[in-house]
DNA sequence: TAAAACATTAGAGTTGAGTCTAAGGTCAAG
DNA sequence: CTTGACCTTAGACTCAACTCTAATGTTTTA
Protein backbone atom coordinates (compact mmCIF):
# COMPACT_ATOMS: atom_id res chain seq x y z
CA UNK A 1 0.00 0.00 0.00
CA UNK A 2 0.97 3.31 -0.69
CA UNK A 3 0.91 6.31 1.42
CA UNK A 4 0.08 9.49 -0.39
CA UNK A 5 3.19 11.05 -1.45
CA UNK A 6 3.87 7.70 -2.91
CA UNK A 7 1.30 7.40 -5.07
CA UNK A 8 1.42 11.28 -5.60
CA UNK A 9 5.17 10.32 -7.13
CA UNK A 10 3.83 7.49 -9.26
CA UNK A 11 1.02 9.68 -10.50
CA UNK A 12 1.45 13.32 -11.22
CA UNK A 13 -1.26 13.97 -9.07
CA UNK A 14 0.28 16.86 -6.00
CA UNK A 15 -1.35 15.39 -2.57
CA UNK A 16 -3.18 18.20 -2.31
CA UNK A 17 -4.91 17.66 -5.41
CA UNK A 18 -5.12 13.99 -4.46
CA UNK A 19 -6.99 14.96 -1.29
CA UNK A 20 -8.99 17.95 -3.34
CA UNK A 21 -9.98 14.85 -5.55
CA UNK A 22 -11.53 12.75 -2.60
CA UNK A 23 -13.10 15.88 -1.46
CA UNK A 24 -14.87 16.23 -4.71
CA UNK A 25 -15.53 12.42 -4.65
CA UNK A 26 -13.88 11.40 -7.22
CA UNK A 27 -10.94 9.26 -5.34
CA UNK A 28 -10.54 7.74 -1.59
CA UNK A 29 -7.85 5.95 -0.31
CA UNK A 30 -9.08 2.39 0.08
CA UNK A 31 -7.50 1.77 3.18
CA UNK A 32 -6.25 4.26 6.17
CA UNK A 33 -3.06 2.97 8.53
CA UNK A 34 -3.74 3.07 12.24
CA UNK A 35 -2.59 6.53 12.75
CA UNK A 36 -5.71 7.72 10.00
CA UNK A 37 -2.79 7.74 6.83
CA UNK A 38 -4.42 7.20 3.41
CA UNK A 39 -3.21 4.10 1.88
CA UNK A 40 -3.78 3.15 -1.71
CA UNK A 41 -3.71 0.38 -3.79
CA UNK A 42 -3.05 -0.90 -7.24
CA UNK A 43 -6.77 -0.43 -8.17
CA UNK A 44 -6.23 3.26 -6.84
CA UNK A 45 -3.12 3.73 -8.88
CA UNK A 46 -5.44 2.92 -11.79
CA UNK A 47 -7.98 5.18 -11.22
CA UNK A 48 -5.81 8.35 -10.06
CA UNK A 49 -3.99 7.23 -13.48
CA UNK A 50 -7.50 7.30 -15.62
CA UNK A 51 -8.23 10.53 -13.36
CA UNK A 52 -5.21 12.18 -14.93
CA UNK A 53 -5.64 11.26 -18.00
CA UNK A 54 -9.17 12.42 -18.59
CA UNK A 55 -7.87 15.58 -17.04
CA UNK A 56 -5.14 16.06 -19.30
CA UNK A 57 -7.21 15.71 -22.27
CA UNK A 58 -9.75 18.42 -21.24
CA UNK A 59 -11.88 16.79 -19.34
CA UNK A 60 -13.53 18.60 -16.32
CA UNK A 61 -13.41 17.49 -12.68
CA UNK A 62 -17.65 17.01 -13.77
CA UNK A 63 -17.11 15.07 -16.68
CA UNK A 64 -14.66 13.04 -14.77
CA UNK A 65 -17.02 12.06 -11.92
CA UNK A 66 -19.14 10.36 -14.55
CA UNK A 67 -16.36 8.68 -16.61
CA UNK A 68 -15.78 7.15 -13.33
CA UNK A 69 -19.07 6.30 -12.33
CA UNK A 70 -19.27 4.43 -15.84
CA UNK A 71 -16.27 2.84 -15.58
CA UNK A 72 -17.11 1.30 -11.93
CA UNK A 73 -20.11 -0.61 -13.72
CA UNK A 74 -19.40 -0.67 -17.63
CA UNK A 75 -21.67 -3.43 -18.41
CA UNK A 76 -24.59 -1.07 -17.30
CA UNK A 77 -23.66 2.38 -19.23
CA UNK A 78 -23.35 2.35 -23.19
CA UNK A 79 -20.97 3.92 -25.40
CA UNK A 80 -23.35 6.78 -26.33
CA UNK A 81 -23.07 7.81 -22.56
CA UNK A 82 -19.30 7.83 -22.98
CA UNK A 83 -19.62 9.26 -26.89
CA UNK A 84 -21.80 11.91 -25.40
CA UNK A 85 -19.86 13.90 -22.74
CA UNK A 86 -16.56 13.62 -25.29
CA UNK A 87 -18.98 15.11 -27.72
CA UNK A 88 -19.75 17.75 -25.29
CA UNK A 89 -16.42 18.47 -24.67
CA UNK A 90 -15.58 18.94 -27.98
CA UNK A 91 -18.34 21.07 -29.13
CA UNK A 92 -16.39 23.70 -26.43
CA UNK A 93 -13.49 22.92 -27.64
CA UNK A 94 -14.66 23.99 -31.04
CA UNK A 95 -16.90 26.98 -30.00
CA UNK A 96 -13.54 28.01 -28.35
CA UNK A 97 -11.25 27.70 -30.84
CA UNK A 98 -13.61 29.46 -33.33
CA UNK A 99 -13.76 32.51 -30.23
CA UNK A 100 -9.88 32.51 -30.38
CA UNK A 101 -9.38 32.41 -34.10
CA UNK A 102 -11.68 35.85 -34.30
CA UNK A 103 -9.68 37.49 -31.48
CA UNK A 104 -6.73 36.08 -33.45
CA UNK A 105 -7.64 37.49 -37.14
CA UNK A 106 -8.55 40.60 -35.21
CA UNK A 107 -5.36 41.10 -33.52
CA UNK A 108 -3.37 39.99 -36.50
CA UNK A 109 -5.06 42.78 -38.35
CA UNK A 110 -4.35 45.34 -35.65
CA UNK A 111 -0.56 44.38 -35.73
CA UNK A 112 -0.24 44.48 -39.29
CA UNK A 113 -1.79 48.06 -39.39
CA UNK A 114 0.78 49.51 -36.79
CA UNK A 115 4.33 50.35 -37.50
CA UNK A 116 4.91 49.65 -33.77
CA UNK A 117 7.54 51.90 -33.76
CA UNK A 118 9.23 54.17 -31.78
CA UNK A 119 7.44 56.52 -32.97
CA UNK A 120 4.90 58.64 -30.92
CA UNK A 121 1.38 56.74 -30.41
CA UNK A 122 -0.64 60.20 -32.05
CA UNK A 123 -1.78 58.69 -34.77
CA UNK A 124 -1.25 54.92 -34.04
CA UNK A 125 -3.90 52.94 -35.99
CA UNK A 126 -4.14 50.36 -33.27
CA UNK A 127 -5.61 53.55 -31.21
CA UNK A 128 -7.22 55.07 -33.83
CA UNK A 129 -9.18 51.11 -34.44
CA UNK A 130 -10.34 51.14 -31.09
CA UNK A 131 -11.14 54.33 -30.41
CA UNK A 132 -13.76 53.65 -33.49
CA UNK A 133 -16.19 51.93 -31.61
CA UNK A 134 -18.40 49.71 -33.67
CA UNK A 135 -17.55 47.23 -30.93
CA UNK A 136 -18.12 43.69 -32.36
CA UNK A 137 -19.61 41.11 -30.03
CA UNK A 138 -17.61 38.78 -29.46
CA UNK A 139 -16.25 36.26 -26.04
CA UNK A 140 -19.04 36.11 -23.28
CA UNK A 141 -20.47 33.06 -23.99
CA UNK A 142 -21.30 31.25 -27.60
CA UNK A 143 -22.15 33.67 -29.84
CA UNK A 144 -20.39 33.47 -33.39
CA UNK A 145 -17.45 35.22 -33.18
CA UNK A 146 -17.49 38.07 -35.90
CA UNK A 147 -15.13 40.45 -34.86
CA UNK A 148 -13.35 42.55 -37.57
CA UNK A 149 -11.79 45.55 -36.83
CA UNK B 1 -25.28 64.27 -18.96
CA UNK B 2 -25.88 61.01 -19.07
CA UNK B 3 -27.26 58.90 -15.93
CA UNK B 4 -25.87 55.51 -15.57
CA UNK B 5 -28.42 53.68 -16.70
CA UNK B 6 -28.71 55.45 -19.85
CA UNK B 7 -24.91 55.39 -20.97
CA UNK B 8 -25.07 51.31 -19.64
CA UNK B 9 -27.41 51.23 -22.24
CA UNK B 10 -25.47 53.45 -25.07
CA UNK B 11 -22.70 51.09 -24.50
CA UNK B 12 -23.92 48.30 -23.67
CA UNK B 13 -21.77 47.85 -20.60
CA UNK B 14 -24.24 47.05 -17.68
CA UNK B 15 -24.23 49.44 -14.65
CA UNK B 16 -22.95 47.11 -12.43
CA UNK B 17 -19.84 46.33 -15.11
CA UNK B 18 -19.37 50.38 -15.06
CA UNK B 19 -19.60 50.58 -11.48
CA UNK B 20 -16.74 47.73 -11.39
CA UNK B 21 -14.74 48.90 -13.91
CA UNK B 22 -14.31 52.50 -11.86
CA UNK B 23 -12.89 50.02 -8.88
CA UNK B 24 -10.99 49.00 -10.94
CA UNK B 25 -9.68 52.43 -11.93
CA UNK B 26 -10.64 52.01 -15.83
CA UNK B 27 -13.74 54.93 -16.00
CA UNK B 28 -15.17 57.70 -13.65
CA UNK B 29 -18.22 59.96 -13.96
CA UNK B 30 -16.81 63.06 -15.00
CA UNK B 31 -19.50 64.79 -12.92
CA UNK B 32 -21.91 63.89 -9.94
CA UNK B 33 -25.15 65.41 -9.25
CA UNK B 34 -26.71 67.09 -5.64
CA UNK B 35 -27.79 63.81 -5.19
CA UNK B 36 -24.61 61.74 -5.54
CA UNK B 37 -25.76 59.92 -9.42
CA UNK B 38 -22.89 59.39 -11.18
CA UNK B 39 -23.33 61.75 -14.74
CA UNK B 40 -21.29 60.78 -17.98
CA UNK B 41 -20.63 63.21 -20.56
CA UNK B 42 -19.61 62.39 -24.58
CA UNK B 43 -16.11 61.99 -23.47
CA UNK B 44 -17.09 59.45 -21.08
CA UNK B 45 -19.33 57.47 -23.92
CA UNK B 46 -16.34 57.44 -26.10
CA UNK B 47 -14.35 56.11 -23.36
CA UNK B 48 -16.90 53.24 -22.34
CA UNK B 49 -16.88 52.21 -26.06
CA UNK B 50 -12.99 52.05 -25.89
CA UNK B 51 -13.18 49.79 -22.58
CA UNK B 52 -15.55 47.72 -24.53
CA UNK B 53 -14.57 47.16 -27.83
CA UNK B 54 -10.66 46.33 -26.59
CA UNK B 55 -12.59 43.94 -23.80
CA UNK B 56 -14.30 42.18 -26.78
CA UNK B 57 -11.37 42.07 -28.97
CA UNK B 58 -10.10 40.31 -25.80
CA UNK B 59 -7.81 42.55 -23.84
CA UNK B 60 -7.57 42.04 -20.07
CA UNK B 61 -8.91 44.57 -18.19
CA UNK B 62 -5.16 45.14 -16.87
CA UNK B 63 -4.13 46.08 -20.61
CA UNK B 64 -7.11 47.66 -21.12
CA UNK B 65 -5.54 49.84 -18.13
CA UNK B 66 -2.31 50.15 -19.94
CA UNK B 67 -4.18 51.13 -23.65
CA UNK B 68 -6.33 53.65 -21.52
CA UNK B 69 -3.23 55.47 -20.23
CA UNK B 70 -1.22 55.60 -23.30
CA UNK B 71 -4.93 56.99 -24.75
CA UNK B 72 -5.06 59.90 -22.70
CA UNK B 73 -1.65 61.15 -23.52
CA UNK B 74 -0.55 59.29 -27.08
CA UNK B 75 2.26 62.14 -27.57
CA UNK B 76 4.33 60.54 -24.73
CA UNK B 77 3.91 57.13 -25.74
CA UNK B 78 4.83 54.92 -28.36
CA UNK B 79 3.66 52.80 -31.29
CA UNK B 80 5.53 49.87 -29.95
CA UNK B 81 4.15 50.20 -26.26
CA UNK B 82 1.02 49.70 -28.16
CA UNK B 83 2.02 46.60 -30.66
CA UNK B 84 3.51 45.05 -27.01
CA UNK B 85 0.49 44.68 -25.38
CA UNK B 86 -1.52 43.50 -28.78
CA UNK B 87 1.59 41.21 -29.59
CA UNK B 88 1.34 39.85 -26.23
CA UNK B 89 -2.01 39.17 -26.43
CA UNK B 90 -1.86 37.53 -29.71
CA UNK B 91 0.50 35.22 -27.69
CA UNK B 92 -1.18 33.92 -25.58
CA UNK B 93 -4.15 33.42 -27.86
CA UNK B 94 -1.32 31.46 -30.15
CA UNK B 95 -0.84 29.11 -26.97
CA UNK B 96 -3.91 28.39 -26.17
CA UNK B 97 -5.14 27.62 -30.04
CA UNK B 98 -2.34 25.09 -29.59
CA UNK B 99 -3.49 23.72 -26.51
CA UNK B 100 -6.98 23.36 -27.75
CA UNK B 101 -6.09 22.09 -31.07
CA UNK B 102 -4.24 19.15 -28.87
CA UNK B 103 -7.47 18.63 -27.47
CA UNK B 104 -9.82 18.62 -30.04
CA UNK B 105 -7.42 16.21 -32.06
CA UNK B 106 -7.54 13.79 -28.93
CA UNK B 107 -11.03 14.12 -28.62
CA UNK B 108 -11.84 13.46 -32.41
CA UNK B 109 -9.46 10.41 -32.29
CA UNK B 110 -11.41 8.84 -29.40
CA UNK B 111 -15.02 9.56 -30.68
CA UNK B 112 -13.96 8.27 -33.93
CA UNK B 113 -12.94 5.02 -32.13
CA UNK B 114 -15.93 4.24 -30.47
CA UNK B 115 -19.14 2.69 -32.01
CA UNK B 116 -21.23 5.41 -29.78
CA UNK B 117 -23.92 2.91 -29.95
CA UNK B 118 -26.68 1.71 -27.41
CA UNK B 119 -23.65 -1.15 -26.87
CA UNK B 120 -22.71 -1.80 -23.22
CA UNK B 121 -19.65 0.24 -22.52
CA UNK B 122 -17.48 -3.13 -21.34
CA UNK B 123 -15.44 -2.92 -24.66
CA UNK B 124 -15.80 0.77 -25.09
CA UNK B 125 -12.83 1.80 -26.83
CA UNK B 126 -12.88 5.78 -24.93
CA UNK B 127 -12.52 4.08 -21.87
CA UNK B 128 -9.50 1.69 -22.64
CA UNK B 129 -7.96 4.37 -24.38
CA UNK B 130 -8.33 6.36 -20.42
CA UNK B 131 -7.42 3.38 -18.60
CA UNK B 132 -4.01 3.01 -20.79
CA UNK B 133 -2.60 5.42 -18.55
CA UNK B 134 0.38 7.13 -20.66
CA UNK B 135 -1.09 10.14 -20.62
CA UNK B 136 0.48 12.98 -22.10
CA UNK B 137 1.73 16.44 -20.84
CA UNK B 138 -1.18 19.40 -21.18
CA UNK B 139 -3.39 22.08 -20.16
CA UNK B 140 -1.75 23.77 -16.56
CA UNK B 141 0.37 26.78 -18.31
CA UNK B 142 2.71 26.48 -21.73
CA UNK B 143 4.06 22.89 -22.56
CA UNK B 144 3.91 22.03 -26.19
CA UNK B 145 0.64 20.20 -25.86
CA UNK B 146 1.43 16.88 -27.44
CA UNK B 147 -1.27 14.48 -26.35
CA UNK B 148 -2.16 11.31 -28.41
CA UNK B 149 -4.10 8.74 -27.03
C1' DT C 1 15.94 10.53 21.52
C1' DA C 2 15.64 14.36 18.79
C1' DA C 3 15.12 16.35 14.43
C1' DA C 4 13.46 15.97 9.85
C1' DA C 5 10.16 14.51 6.97
C1' DC C 6 6.07 13.02 6.55
C1' DA C 7 0.76 12.84 7.67
C1' DT C 8 -3.97 14.76 9.28
C1' DT C 9 -7.97 18.38 9.26
C1' DA C 10 -10.84 22.46 8.39
C1' DG C 11 -10.88 26.19 6.14
C1' DA C 12 -9.08 30.31 3.69
C1' DG C 13 -6.95 32.23 -0.54
C1' DT C 14 -6.05 32.52 -5.68
C1' DT C 15 -7.39 34.09 -10.53
C1' DG C 16 -10.49 37.27 -13.63
C1' DA C 17 -14.33 39.43 -14.61
C1' DG C 18 -18.04 40.22 -13.24
C1' DT C 19 -22.80 39.57 -10.65
C1' DC C 20 -25.68 40.21 -6.91
C1' DT C 21 -27.47 41.74 -2.31
C1' DA C 22 -28.97 44.60 1.38
C1' DA C 23 -30.10 48.72 3.17
C1' DG C 24 -30.92 52.88 2.09
C1' DG C 25 -31.59 57.66 -0.66
C1' DT C 26 -33.93 60.23 -4.84
C1' DC C 27 -37.12 61.40 -8.33
C1' DA C 28 -41.18 61.52 -11.61
C1' DA C 29 -45.98 60.25 -12.27
C1' DG C 30 -50.62 59.73 -10.89
C1' DC D 1 -48.28 61.33 -0.80
C1' DT D 2 -47.37 57.06 -2.32
C1' DT D 3 -45.70 53.84 -5.72
C1' DG D 4 -42.28 52.35 -8.66
C1' DA D 5 -38.23 53.11 -11.01
C1' DC D 6 -34.17 54.71 -10.47
C1' DC D 7 -29.68 55.74 -7.79
C1' DT D 8 -25.99 55.09 -3.87
C1' DT D 9 -22.53 52.10 -1.03
C1' DA D 10 -19.80 48.27 0.90
C1' DG D 11 -19.17 43.95 0.56
C1' DA D 12 -20.36 39.03 -0.40
C1' DC D 13 -20.85 35.56 -4.00
C1' DT D 14 -19.90 32.99 -8.51
C1' DC D 15 -17.06 29.68 -11.43
C1' DA D 16 -13.05 25.89 -11.69
C1' DA D 17 -9.51 23.76 -10.12
C1' DC D 18 -6.58 24.02 -7.39
C1' DT D 19 -3.11 25.83 -3.69
C1' DC D 20 -1.87 27.01 0.66
C1' DT D 21 -2.02 27.61 5.81
C1' DA D 22 -2.15 26.56 10.59
C1' DA D 23 -2.16 23.70 14.13
C1' DT D 24 -1.21 19.24 15.33
C1' DG D 25 -0.01 14.21 15.10
C1' DT D 26 3.24 10.24 13.28
C1' DT D 27 7.24 7.96 11.29
C1' DT D 28 11.76 7.63 9.91
C1' DT D 29 16.50 8.46 10.26
C1' DA D 30 20.91 9.94 12.29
Amino acid sequence: MLKISEIAKKTGLSTHTLRFYEKQGLINASQRSEAGYRLYGEADVRKAEFIRTARNIGFSLDDIAVLLSIRLDKASHTCQEVTDIARGKLDEVYEKITELTAMKATLEILLASCCGGPEDATHCSIMEALDASEAKQQSSSGNTATNEV
